[in-house]
DNA sequence: ACAAAAGTGTTGAGAGTACACCCATGC
DNA sequence: GCATGGGTGTACTCTCAACACTTTTGT
């Protein structure tokens, strides 16, 4: 630490803003979507930005951004993780504003709309078509979606996005969705048996052919898939 | 964006602290060593703690990580990669800091031992006899050890801490000892081969037996190894 | 019976692992 | 020649990817 030498202190420093800002995915209408909200003032009035805010100086990072996923979907205790930091003096045309970035996966059916309680409006874009975002909020997304679908190759994260209850061939879609290519049904299905962190429920689910057996995440399962990726 | 809502603007709250934290690795002595300073002053006197200090108001963050690895080692230019940020509030004593923590690797030939410049001590210690540790950042170098051994799993990351030309025995060994495992000779060397990241100088090495083969890492390799892990 | 979707088996290619062996140098 | 360390070949196993196939339901 600088300060380590006598010369400095903590007080003797401009101190930046901190915010968190954090990029939901849900899976719906067959797309990978992410939640965005409309800013209602300068700077980027009317510009589409990630859900985020100040952290409060008596709040833990992961707890402000839970409490951002939280007022602007409904739910708690959903897959979330911390992304990156962004750092760049310019990023924030008001001040110097550090911003620690999250990814969160919400399964579309947990999603409690959210009566627009602050006439902020908010809404779910497709990753295939996303307006032009606020301050440096497109790259923190690309990042985003870089690293889910990289994480999606060697982690059984997929699963975030279901669900408790689904059919292989649900799973598989999601997995096609989300890293853009189809998959090989029997060398799919081959390789989660032997990652092994899915069971059978029991259950069936009605389809137009034969029954889909139902299953659902094992709660012992180690969430990194150590042997190999998942997918080719 | 919380202030979205136009009920709050930035000037409204109270700014935690920003700092950087290096964790600086080099090879030396066949050891994993991390370069610690020893505090001069209140909080942790006297106990040792990771490089790093304040970042400037108008300074970008990983500008701030380069800065502080400069003070210590005299060297620029080497491997460092933004790992996580920790937000706890209760991490320092004195008042709400949020420190982001980097990882570098260093070649031990590179650095430039610095005199004492300004009074701190400073010096390498092996990852296998640490002291104990300032604030929180005894969990700081546990996760950056962490994530060391895990890239080195399927990136060539390992390069970083020889000098530019090496031979496969001293790679290997660099391995071993992040790794703490002894590999297959023969299979080391066939999987590196396959990666396609290094390439023979045309240069031998004298040894006690026959002279080893010196290699570099090519530039226009993926750092990436997508292929398959490097090692077992 | 047929369509639709679930679910399985087979096969050749390549990667991983273990281990034995050969090669070049100094003394 | 022999010790020393660099460097290679081989054989067995496992995983991967492709693709054809069987099973179970509704109509």
């Amino acid at each position: 630490m600088t300060d380590d030498t006598g010369r400095y202190d903590v007080t003797r420093y401009q101190r930046p803003s901190v915010t968190v800002d954090v990029v939901i995915f849900t899976l719906c209408n067959q797309e990978l979507q992410v939640l965005l909200i409309q800013r209602a003032r300068w700077p980027y009035e009317g510009c589409w930005a990630l859900p985020g805010g100040f952290v409060e100086i008596d709040e833990p990072l992961e707890r402000a951004a839970v409490r951002e996923l939280e007022e602007e979907t409904g739910v708690t205790d959903v897959y979330l993780e911390q992304l990156f930091t962004f750092g760049r003096t310019d990023r924030d045309p008001r001040s110097r504003v550090i911003t620690v970035a999250y990814l969160a996966l919400v399964a579309a059916e947990r999603i409690r709309p959210r009566a627009g309680d602050d006439a902020t409006d908010a809404r779910w874009w497709s990753t295939y078509a996303l307006p032009a975002l606020a301050f440096d909020h497109r790259q923190i997304l690309d990042y985003a979606l870089t690293r889910l679908r990289y994480k999606l190759e060697y982690t059984a994260v997929g699963f975030e996005l279901l669900p408790q209850e689904f059919t292989l061939a649900e799973l598989q879609g999601t997995y096609e969705i989300i890293v853009g290519e189809t998959l090989d049904k029997a060398n799919f299905r081959k390789k989660l048996t032997r990652a092994n962190v899915i069971e059978p429920t029991g259950q069936f689910r009605q389809t137009a052919g034969r029954p889909a057996r139902l299953y659902r995440y094992r709660e012992d399962a180690v969430a990194e898939v150590k042997a190999r990726r998942l997918f080719p």
